[in-house]
DNA sequence: GCCTGGCACTCGGTAGAATCGAGTGCCAAG
DNA sequence: CTTGGCACTCGATTCTACCGAGTGCCAGGC
């Protein structure tokens, strides 16, 4: 398709004064205000001849007939693709994200449901965070703790900081010293290896103590493809605001109550190397009215997690676009500097400072 | 005030009838329709009379002149402490509710996740659960697991299953005997008391140690202390289906977006004794058109963390009662019999099953 | 050949009038 | 005290007229 790839520039000239009008009222756009933006010459005649053209070629749509244009998904698509740069924040919100990233703190879940909440604070869209896989990341610590007679939970402490945890019934009464020989077969088990890839441990001569092992053994394993499909979403609320039809937010609020129907959102468009999903471009129908902007997130030049944002199609995607690439890059440090194995590199911060005054949040 | 106490038979009759039509309706309602549901045997005129009467005495309210009644929330009150019993649920709910509470597993906070999953999908409102708070609960494991050279997270297990964790920057590097030595000094003045009343271990022979412990022990204290405002929330987009206002909607969602707030807000009402909270009656003002229905939850006989709902002042209370009252104990006594310390009297499920195929919820 | 101003036409949105009807308050009679 | 009757109110609905933003088309000009 070659009228996918260029349009004349007036043609793109005019598409983008109709996105960045209708991002802005939310109304269609008649010839006559395109003719008044900057940088178009022409009469509103000869723009609409080019609106009819490019109504023709899919960038826009009329709702009805003697109403101005919006634009169409494939419009905004080219306006994001071609006509506009990320964006950049402005100093406050640059502000704000330092101040923010200096100041959380704290174990990782939280950070990362902070940093969801900072998102949308910065934007007025709905935010996701997705935690970084911790496929890869190495066992610290694995711990037998006793609960009841028969009951344990097994505790998994891994490099990057997160702590998996799953209560384990015994369905016969185990003793707290096989229960901690067994804890400790299992640690050495599994130290600095990975969730997935722990080994079977060595039988050792006391029955018993194998027995718990291998019940608890697996868990490990379940632990390690588990727990992928959380995701933090912040400020639903902000979608209430987005939408007028009180239908729509319902359908939308209710598609992102599926956390996992997120996660595998979020994961298609970064698969699909994009950053940008407008409408049904991602083709899960209940969000068809809405867009997705989604950046990975680096640690130590991996990825590991992404944060995203949804709002309406007709969202300001420089703004979002420089939000997500913001916050994903202080975030991808901040995680790499308080949990990733070999770095210590700055200067440390205070010991676990107590958290400060209630309210915030 | 005599008039809050009671009402002759027939007024209370026709608020009642007014009240029921209109939690249905979401329509005002005439004295024609209340002149025609059961039990109410005068005329319309009658009725009017007494309605007026009513109104006078702030149980009903008209939105304008030659329009039918609403109640105001003075009468939901009466409706619900007078004139209604909690309901029961339907056959088909009790089972899912049983099918539940025997299907779930995992730890704690997925449980409970799930559980306001599931009270919502009773009630179609949104849900509302409160962890039980663990200032009581006993210490059963706490360890210093090294993540970095000078990084560690400090990793306490509770008796009701829980872990609190934290991570700790010691400002220079730590070795790992040294971190192995203070770990076990915490766990021994830690175990077995509650994590606000940990007593500060003796001083070891080693500085290197006890500067790592003296780090360490507040921030136990201080983990007691946090963590009680994490609070799950379900089922928002239900809330969007409850009002037509967007603006409302808007407003709702903005509010349970504060854990803080709807963590005092439910606080406040189990204090004052009440299970219902209707529009102005819990002081906030964004949830003045929100009624809420809550319910602590026992675990072996003393309060435990609460289930609540989130609805129109409009909503079913009869249902909403008793979906939460049967919710909580169901979950009390799940919470005791896996969690709770010298508890393993049920037969005991299967170890740690396989999480059950993705797609659900 | 492209651009422009002019012009007739479309059609959603708004305003006003008419109408409908559910519901009320009041009253006189049972 | 209750009831049926009655006049009245007032929001909701419908209809009409109308306005105006916006369009498509066209003839004339650069």
């Amino acid at each position: 398709m070659p009228d996918t790839q260029d349009l004349d520039p007036r043609k793109a000239a005019i598409l983008e004064a109709v996105v960045t009008e209708y991002i802005g009222t939310a109304q269609p756009v008649g010839s006559h205000h395109v003719a008044q933006a900057a940088g178009i010459n022409v009469s509103s005649a000869t723009i609409r001849s080019e609106m009819v053209a490019l109504e023709r070629e899919g960038y826009l749509a009329q709702p009805h007939t003697s109403a101005g244009r919006i634009p169409t998904d494939k419009g905004y698509r080219f306006f994001v693709d071609q006509l506009t740069e990320p964006g950049v924040l402005s100093p406050s919100q640059r502000h704000k994200v330092s101040r923010f990233f200096d100041q959380v703190h704290g174990e990782m879940e939280e950070m990362l449901e902070r940093t969801s909440g900072l998102l949308c604070e910065l934007t007025s869209y709905a935010s996701v965070v997705l935690p970084p896989s911790h496929e890869a990341a190495a066992v610290r610590s694995v711990q037998l703790v006793g609960l009841g007679p028969r009951l344990a939970l097994l505790v998994a402490v891994l490099a990057d900081g997160t702590v998996e945890k799953r209560s384990i019934d015994f369905a016969e009464e185990v003793s707290d010293e096989v229960l901690a020989t067994a804890s400790a077969r299992l640690q050495a088990a599994a130290k600095s290896r990975s969730l997935g890839a722990v080994i079977a441990p060595e039988p050792s001569g006391d029955p018993a103590v194998d027995k718990v092992v291998s019940l608890a053994q697996p868990v490990l394993a379940d632990l390690a493809s588990e727990a992928h499909d959380r995701v933090f979403v912040g400020g639903p609320s902000k979608l209430a605001a987005a939408f007028d039809a009180v239908d729509t937010v319902r359908a939308v609020l209710a598609t992102l109550e599926k956390q996992l129907v997120v996660v595998s959102l979020l994961r298609d468009v970064i698969e699909r190397g994009l950053s940008v999903a407008i409408g049904a471009e991602h083709g899960y129908e209940p969000l068809s009215s809405c867009a997705v902007v989604v950046t990975p997130v680096n640690v130590d030049g991996h990825a590991a997690g992404a944060v995203g944002l949804l709002g309406p199609t007709r969202m300001n995607y420089p703004q979002a676009l420089a939000a997500a690439r913001v916050v994903s890059e202080h975030l991808g440090r901040r995680l790499g500097e308080s949990f990733d194995p070999g770095s210590a590199r700055r200067p440390a911060g205070r010991a676990a400072p107590r958290r400060r005054a209630r309210g915030r949040r």
